[in-house]
RNA sequence: GCCCGUAUGGUGGAAUUGGUAGACGCGUUGGACUCAAAAUCCAAUGGUAGCAAUACCGUGCCGGUUCGAGUCCGGCUACGGGCACCA
């Protein structure tokens, strides 16, 4: 017999909406909160994918559980709903692109009530509704006030025929990718977000959090810290110096040349007349290039010198300069100090260009073939001969400090972010550039800033769609005309915060009430993919710590526990995507032919939340399979019964404890386990007790919350819903067993199993090893060395002869 | 090239601090029910040998520590992810 899914289903979708029961208090503020965060969905035009629901239902295990252990809980539901798609229907059908936007939402949102989510849809935020994104401006211009958001100049790839900055993946070949137009490298003044500013409080942050190690050190890497020092190159002949940044000042008495990056200031300036050409030349070769093809094509060095000659502040001596792409203009100063025996990068150009390599530290192996880039003592480096790595490197900072040759420094990684788009579908930025050639920033009464409609939603000639905008764009303040900023802000700008605005979607006053904040944040779990470990991870934090530093937020970090799923995989274990459509599962064919518990229950039960694991049909089965026995058991009119039943007892308790630790870790997979052990359990026994009948509809009510509540209902004749009733409780007393089975090993294997008491001395447990047949069969005539006594798990008896 | 992670039956995966490897599900086989099938219920199921008791082998490969290693250490291999001239 199987249960009839669909009318259950629809029937308690329809009475938690209807009844409200999933709507947070707010206020209250009388029980603990517990606050669970699921990464917003971009509402596509195809709706949800199998992923979405393996996440989606984590989190809602969680919450069910945490409300019915007696905690208030927030578990909200919104859409990053600025993007691209909406933009390019825009462009092609002439609509609005909210049109489009909100189509999708109204599908997303069927698709995730079909799932049967505890979200508060009272609380539903779109980060593309004006009423968000007014808020978003708003932090965005304090921080453009405070200095951390602001117009600098930037290397970037421009195309003159397209009138318009590129991506570097947008570049192919030194062409772009639209057209095959020439693109090349030059500065242009960029909107950016000066994250750099926030690398050391983000580096401190992560030893806090309880997130993945592998995200924690992927954050890591791409802030990218590395502490050294800046010294000073005067240019021989001319009064101008240049600045190198290296980590390994101690090496400095072993620099044989400097390198300047070719897009570097000094570049042309101090080019001899006679390399004037070569140089030229080679500057050419390199803006064609973007970063990725500059790193390809590079194995092997090329470069230039340019005729001058710097002075090594430490001992005077005069070193060619060249020019190389294998110094980046974006990192440190665009400018390095060359220490071919110490630098595997200046060793491989110094071979190239035949420039000498002189050895200052002490190499140990003696006869290595390249550089030399580990500790050692110094030598051939005057008043640093004799010290070892650390003890030259405050040496030598100390020397460049007192002589005002340069300082200790430190650097990033971690470039601006360039917070500009040529598009129409994302946040206007609220800035107009006035004709006197200042930047006038909005004032609070003028936002939201609201994207204005537009006939034409494609830009022309390489311009920002706003510049269609004629009325728009213009601008009027204190009689002094301006033109607004026709750029947008990037995709990730509206998910930034959006984890506070959930806390208080309403407020017109402010982003959220700060009492409110206070109680809700930070967020308690947050469960999503890892392809967000440096972009939305990243920014996050970068705005709520911009947040903090100011006193608006009052938690250091927006997410104490993170966790991503996995991926879920087609059939074949590749993928799910164009590349085979016949693998693709798509969530509304499974709710329709197995119902949305089944699918909630398999994708729980298919492996850890973590890992990545392929579909199976067949697994889609015995999940149902496992419900529908469910559904017989309680629906089985004999079966449960007012009387007791010892034989359950002990594996009630156990269950309750091993699923409710289970859930808690988030290892829904040997949750799941769990609860068709203690099916199988039942199904033995003639009287199901029910305490224990009502205390499993419980525990199965996180994952399967519409099949529990119709059973709490109709067979366990209560009228009101599960969602509010206490978690069950276990007695760890009834857990022990009075009797366990221990193996015995001889020598390390397994030679049999022996019952004895829980309680069982050391000498009765060794008693009846010894006894066992198979036991003393194996120890007989040999000497007994030791044996070892484990209580509980295991006895080893170590014989010899 | 550098950093991080993973590797267990036919299969998805279990296995607290090192302590009876293979829980649970899928699949397969057998049985019950049925005129029959499906569904359901019950049972078996790592490999080899054996009627069986049992023995040997077995957690990617090689070695080590230990009374005892899937688990710890060293060295490989394969796959996945991140970074990639970062001075």
């Amino acid at each position: 017999m199987e249960y009839n899914y669909k009318e259950i289903e629809k029937k308690w979708q329809g009475f938690w909406g209807d009844n409200k029961t999933f709507k947070t208090d707010i206020r209250d503020f009388s029980k603990p909160k517990f606050y669970a965060l699921d990464m917003f969905p971009y509402p596509s035009g195809v709706g949800l994918h199998a992923g979405h629901p393996e996440g989606y239902t984590a989190t809602d295990i969680i919450s069910r559980m945490k409300r019915m252990q007696g905690f208030n809980v927030l578990h909200p539901m919104g859409y990053d709903s600025f993007g691209l798609p909406a933009e390019q229907y825009a462009v092609q059908t002439g609509n609005h692109p909210s049109k489009f936007t909100n189509e999708n939402i109204e599908t997303f949102t069927k698709q995730l009530k079909e799932l049967g989510f505890d979200y508060d849809w009272d609380r539903v935020i779109a980060t593309s509704e004006p009423s968000y994104y007014k808020w978003t401006q708003w932090i965005f211009k304090n921080m453009y006030n405070d200095g951390y958001a602001k117009y600098i100049d930037m290397p970037v790839n421009w195309c003159e025929e397209l009138g318009t900055v590129l991506s570097n993946d947008e570049v192919i070949d030194g062409k772009s990718e639209r057209g095959g137009y020439p693109v090349v490298r030059k500065n242009m003044r960029q909107l950016c977000i000066d994250q750099a500013a926030f690398a050391d409080a983000l580096l401190e942050g992560l030893d806090t959090i309880d997130w993945p190690s592998s995200t924690k050190e992927i954050q890591k890497n791409w802030i990218g810290k590395s502490i050294g020092a800046h010294v000073d190159f005067r240019v021989d002949g001319y009064s101008d110096k240049f600045t190198v940044f290296t980590t390994r000042c101690d090496t400095l008495f072993g620099a044989t040349y400097c390198v300047l990056a070719p897009e570097h200031e000094l570049v042309d300036k101090i080019t001899t007349d006679d390399k004037r050409a070569s140089v030229e030349e080679y500057k050419a070769a390199c803006s064609l290039k973007n970063d990725m093809e500059r790193t390809e094509l590079n194995k092997e060095k090329t470069g230039v010198f340019i005729g001058a000659y710097a002075i090594n502040p430490v001992n005077d001596k005069r070193i060619p300069i060249y020019i190389s792409d294998y110094v980046l203009a974006s990192y440190g100063t665009g400018a390095i100090m060359a220490v071919p025996a110490h630098d595997e990068r200046d060793y491989e150009f110094a071979k190239k260009f035949d420039i000498p390599i002189i050895q200052v530290l002490q190499d140990e192996d003696g006869n290595s073939d390249g550089a030399m880039t580990g500790d050692g003592i110094h030598i051939n480096s005057e008043w640093l001969n004799g010290l070892n790595k650390t003890e030259a490197i405050d040496k030598m900072i100390n020397w460049l400090e007192e002589n005002q040759a340069g300082c200790r420094k430190v650097n990033y990684k971690m470039r601006e972010w360039i917070f500009a788009r040529q598009r129409y579908w994302g946040e206007p930025v609220p800035i107009v550039h006035m004709e006197d050639g200042s930047d006038y920033v909005l004032e609070d009464k003028e936002l939201p800033l609201v994207l204005p409609e537009l006939d034409d939603y494609k830009g022309h000639n390489g311009l920002a769609p706003l510049e269609n905008a004629s009325s728009w764009k213009n601008y009027e303040h204190d009689g002094k005309k301006g033109i607004r900023e026709t750029s947008t802000m990037p995709g990730s700008a509206g998910s930034s915060w959006y984890f506070l605005r959930y806390i208080d979607p309403n407020n017109e006053e402010v982003f959220a009430d700060s009492e409110l904040l206070k109680h809700w944040m930070p967020v308690d779990l947050y469960v999503g993919g890892p392809e967000h470990a440096v972009g939305h991870l990243i920014y996050s934090r970068i705005w709520n710590q911009y947040l903090y530093d100011k006193g608006l937020v009052p938690t250091k970090e927006p997410f104490k526990k993170l966790v991503h799923q996995g991926m879920i995989l087609g059939e074949n274990g590749i993928k799910m995507g164009k590349r085979f459509p016949e693998f693709v599962i798509n969530p509304s064919d499974i709710i329709r032919d197995y119902g949305a518990d089944t699918l909630r229950l398999y994708e729980m039960f298919m492996g850890p939340l973590e890992a990545s694991k392929p579909w199976s049909s067949t697994g889609v089965e015995g999940a149902k399979k496992f419900l529908d026995r469910v559904w017989r058991l309680y629906t089985d009119e004999n079966k449960i019964s007012d009387e007791g039943n010892e034989n359950l007892e002990r594996i009630y308790h156990a269950t309750v404890k091993k699923v409710t630790g289970d859930y808690e870790a988030l290892a829904f997979n040997t949750a799941i386990s769990q609860l068709m052990v203690f099916i199988n359990a039942v199904y033995k026994e003639s009287n199901f007790p029910r305490e224990y009948a009502e205390g499993f509809i419980k525990l199965l009510n996180p994952v399967a919350p519409h099949i529990t509540e119709e059973l709490w209902n109709t067979v366990l004749g209560h009228n009101d819903t599960i969602a509010y009733e206490s978690w069950p409780e276990f007695d760890e007393a009834k857990i022990v067993l009075d009797e366990v089975t221990i193996g015995v090993q001889v020598n390390g294997k397994l030679r049999g199993t022996i019952v004895c008491k829980a309680d069982a001395t050391e000498d009765e447990i060794k008693k009846s090893a010894f006894d066992d047949e198979n036991v003393s069969r194996h120890i007989e005539g040999k000497e007994i060395v030791k044996v070892i006594v484990i209580k509980g798990k295991i006895v080893n008896i170590v014989v010899k002869g």
